[in-house]
DNA sequence: AATTTATGGACAAAAAAAGTCCATAAAAGT
DNA sequence: ACTTTTATGGACTTTTTTTGTCCATAAATT
């Protein structure tokens, strides 16, 4: 079970985060050893948290890293749609598609 | 409106559009000029098509070339969802930030 | 058995993404 | 108003990922 709430971005959540805890990008990048201006990347969405980006960060803020994991997935998704200019249908298309892979092609 | 039916992977689909016609790889790589391994690969799943691929695929078969090309990013949503084992839910989640994407963050 | 057709591995080439460095802008503090 | 801290963003290099090619072999067809 995944809580479907936050709409933002995952670089919208991040900022959140560190905002709220009242905490520089200088500060938190040195805590969690990326470059700062990586992590202000990562915060625009210009670029993307790797795993051990987002472990680390889930760790730093004491949020479920899972979370986490999900809401950067759920953007990329997101993000590939509108780069397509394509019909929010496709998601039906595409979780029948995860039905269907998960079934028949199990072994893969 | 897109059409909801085909659940099969688009190399499936690629592969049953040439098998119908009775063509083989080697003849149809040559009419859309990529290399018969590569098509091969695309109907395998172990490559993806580029956007001209696609294009030229649709003129070949005579088919929409909308549908083959939402038939691949449906394809990609759901490879990314099982590689990330993640739950369906997320696709409702990334619904939601399409719609929040399109109408908060418009001139981006 | 010979020929055609499809598979798949290894590799080079190209493309995409990540990460760094630095200069500047913006904001906060004094 | 000046100084310091903080954030932004461009340019660039490095790393990673993906693509496309070539070729050897397997499988199927004739």
């Amino acid at each position: 079970m995944v809580a479907i709430k936050n709409t933002k971005t995952f670089g919208e959540h991040l900022r959140n985060l560190r905002e709220a805890a009242g905490l520089t990008l200088k500060f938190v990048s040195e805590q969690i050893c990326i470059d700062t201006s990586l992590l202000a990347k990562i915060e625009r969405n210009e670029r993307q948290p790797t795993k051990l980006n987002i472990k680390q960060v889930a760790a730093f803020f004491k949020v479920d890293e899972k979370e986490l994991q999900n809401d950067f997935l759920s953007d990329q998704i997101a993000y590939k749609i509108l780069d397509e200019e394509a019909d929010l249908s496709i998601l039906k298309v595409a979780e029948e598609k995860v039905k269907y892979l998960k079934t028949v092609h199990n072994g893969k």
